[in-house]
DNA sequence: ACAAGTTTGCAACTTTGTTGCAAAAGACCT
DNA sequence: AGGTCTTTTGCAACAAAGTTGCAAACTTGT
């Protein structure tokens, strides 16, 4: 059952069990896309705006989640892979973001390469933002 | 002089020739750095937002300047390469954001690398940030 | 200099995101 | 279960980013 995985999930970061943070976490295990906070809002009526913003705040202070880049110029987040908490992030996956569903993905089986940047530049972290169709709208537009 | 070449490229685009384009063209012409709508209203205060939004959303769809992704939430732009047009972009540079200032630039020296998706999904294009310490930023704690 | 079409500025609005504060709810102890 | 302490929530109000409709001003070609 989800509703337990949220709730271990929330325990072991230290996080009291509200109803908002239990029901945020199982959106985000039953999708598999990447969420903006407007998307939660719709699709959970009940909670403030203002909630869902600080339960995204704090969820990406634990290091359950982390931003994903989009070209919409929505922040939208997702889950993290495990390796993250309070002080670090390890979130370098690329993601995909299909045209026509608008929907962006982590592709798992992808690794962001090394760079070398030039001269006097420190390198920190990289982000791989790949267009195009997915899987699921491919499908859709052959049959 | 930077105005001359500000109309011959608007000229080259079927644009006609006003003040707001042209300034804006030679502030794209002038910076190293990603320009966001915000960015140009501060910079030339005598035009209104909505200008400057459409002047952006013409240049853009023209293939003068393409958009540049950043995790501040904020759209950016920065000048096309030259091979886009009204049909096509080709904007597959990496970018490289800078945490201390800010600027988000363009790294010439660099390419996307190739990237093979999994089966089913359909490529259109790519975009890597890296994020960092600029060469300026690096040298202003340096010494 | 004129006519035709484009661009601009204004007003009004929508959406996204933030802050302060009092009321409500969670966690812990007995 | 009840009491207490702390955290979280909802509300109101605000700030910033971005959009739309329309009349006035400007560009361009003749």
């Amino acid at each position: 059952m989800a509703e337990l995985e949220a709730i271990s999930l929330l325990k072991h970061n230290n996080l009291r069990l509200t109803d908002c943070r239990k029901e945020v976490v199982e959106i985000f295990f039953s999708q598999q896309h990447a969420v903006s906070q407007p998307e939660l809002e719709h699709k959970l009526g009940q909670y403030d705006r203002v909630t869902l913003y600080r339960t995204l705040t704090t969820f990406l202070n634990k290091g359950i989640i982390h931003k994903v880049l989009d070209d919409s110029g929505l922040t939208k987040y997702a889950l993290c892979a495990g390796e993250c908490n309070e002080h670090h992030h390890e979130d370098e996956h690329v993601h995909f973001k299909c045209i026509q569903c608008e929907n962006t993905t982590c592709i798992d089986t992808l690794s962001v390469p090394v760079i070398t940047l030039p001269e006097g530049f420190t390198f920190l972290d990289a982000n791989l933002l790949v267009r195009g169709v997915c899987k699921v709208c491919n499908n859709l537009t052959t049959h």
